[in-house]
DNA sequence: CGACTATATCGATGGTTGTCAATGTACTAT
DNA sequence: ATAGTACATTGACAACCATCGATATAGTCG
C-alpha cells in the first residue's frame, strides 16, 4: 500500500524530521518507536562497517563485491545486513549489470545526528 | 579491575572519541563493536523515552519515581533500562534518601552525534 | 523494633536477531 | 545452450533481549 511504501523509502529522515532533539522535550511513544527502529538498524558492528565503507567510497557508493571480503562474514549475511540498511533508509540499491551498488542516502545520517545533539 | 572500571565509566565518550566520523573512513572491527554497543543501548523505545524525559528535566536529572508512571511498563523493567543506560555511559545514578536520581552525562549524546555526522 | 516505601535483582518466558548452508535468480560469456 | 559469476532468498538454529512476577535490599517513619 502507498503509505507503507513511503515509510520504507524515507524512514530515517522521517524519524528525524518528526521531532526536536532528544534532549529538548520528552518523546512520544510513536516518535520513540520510529527513532528506535532507525537506531536498531545502525546498532550492529557489521552494518556499521558496511555503512562506513560505503560512505567512504568514491561517490558514497560501493559494489557488493567490495563489501563481502573485508568483513569476516558470509555473503548471505552481508546481503541481509544491506537489506536492513536499505529498509531503514540509510542506503539505496541500484543494479548495474551483474553487480549491485549500494549508495548512501544523502542526509540520512545527518538527520539522525541532529536528533541526538543536545544544543 | 582498573581497565574494566574505566570502560564502564565512559564507554559512549570513548566510543565516540575513538575515531573520525563514520563517513570519513572505514571503521575497524573494534571501533565498530564499541560504537554498536553504544547505539544498541539507545535503540529501544523505552530507553529513548526515559532518556528524553531525563534530558528535558530540570538540571537534566530526574527521579525514578517520575519515570515509572509515564511509560506503560512495570517498575522492574524501568529499573532494567536505567541500568543499561547507565552502563552505556549515558546517565549516572545518585541516591538521595530513598530516591534514586538519574542524570544525563554531559556530552555523551553529543559525542555520539558527532560520529554520525557526515561533514 | 516493625511497617511502609522506593528501587534493585532474580528467574522465567516469549519474541527478536545474527549467522550459516543450501538454493534460487539473473546476468554474462563462451 | 552451457557454464560461470554475483547477489538474493529461504529455513534453521543459537544467542540475545524486553518484559514480568516475585523477592530482596535499603532507607524512612512511627
Amino acid at each position: 500500500m502507498y503509505y507503507r511504501t513511503m515509510v520504507t523509502l524515507l524512514p530515517v529522515i522521517d524519524a528525524a524530521a518528526c521531532c526536536a532533539p532528544l534532549a529538548r522535550e520528552p518523546l512520544t511513544q510513536p516518535q520513540a518507536d520510529d527513532l528506535a527502529r532507525s537506531l536498531k538498524a545502525l546498532a550492529d558492528p557489521a552494518r556499521l562497517r558496511l555503512l562506513s565503507i560505503i560512505a567512504a567510497s568514491e561517490g558514497s557508493e560501493a559494489c557488493v563485491c567490495d563489501l563481502t571480503e573485508p568483513l569476516n562474514i558470509g555473503q548471505p549475511t552481508v546481503s541481509h545486513h544491506l537489506r536492513v540498511l536499505t529498509e531503514a533508509g540509510f542506503v539505496t540499491r541500484s543494479k548495474r549489470g551483474t553487480w549491485a551498488y549500494y549508495k548512501l542516502v544523502p542526509g540520512a545520517l545527518d538527520a539522525l545526528s541532529r536528533v541526538l545533539v543536545s544544543a
